[in-house]
DNA sequence: GCCAACGTTGGC
DNA sequence: GCCAACGTTGGC
């Protein structure tokens, strides 16, 4: 089983929209990203991912999510009134894809990005390294139950 | 709000 | 296929 990291905006869709949401389950839209797209298609079910929350103060990790859905076309590709529109995109040729992912847990505590960049534990981290900007992301298995610990989970 | 870093687009 | 221009991400 792999681990993996899912970046959002609290403002637009945070942890608790995901809490909120029936069955705490929510498909993850609007990856537009080659890499990231392509992670997501390696997620099986029953994968756990942290749930981190970007462009905020302070940004950092909040809770766990688990795969409940494997890759599947993204449809907001194909509707042209949403932001995610993307002309390319076809039945035939979705290009892009999502999972479904359900909250498992919020951490007792959000772990923070300046900790995450302090602890040399994570050096391996994809989020730490300069100029990441990916929105999915695998987590290493070390980091994973690094990270947890640090959560005093 | 600034801006560094990066991905994508499109002219050639 | 190169690369300049542009748009976006996201920390600070």
């Amino acid at each position: 089983m792999n681990h993996w990291l899912f970046k959002s905006e609290p403002d637009v869709f945070g942890i608790d929209h995901l809490a909120a949401r029936p069955n705490a389950t929510e498909h993850w839209d609007g990856v537009r990203n080659y890499q990231a797209r392509n992670f997501m298609r390696q997620m099986k079910v029953g994968d756990q991912a942290f749930f981190y929350h970007s462009n905020c103060d302070p940004p950092g990790i909040v809770g766990i999510v688990e795969v409940v859905r494997e890759a599947y076309p993204d449809h907001t590709a194909q509707d042209p009134e949403s932001k995610y529109h993307d002309p390319a995109a076809t039945p035939d040729n979705p290009r892009w894809f999502m999972v479904d992912v359900r909250l498992v847990r919020k951490l007792p505590r959000l772990v923070s990005l300046a900790e995450l960049r302090d602890d040399p534990a994570l050096i391996e981290l994809p989020l730490v390294r300069r100029g990441t900007r990916l929105s999915v992301m695998p987590v290493p298995e070390p980091a994973w139950r690094h990270i947890i610990s640090m959560a005093g989970d």
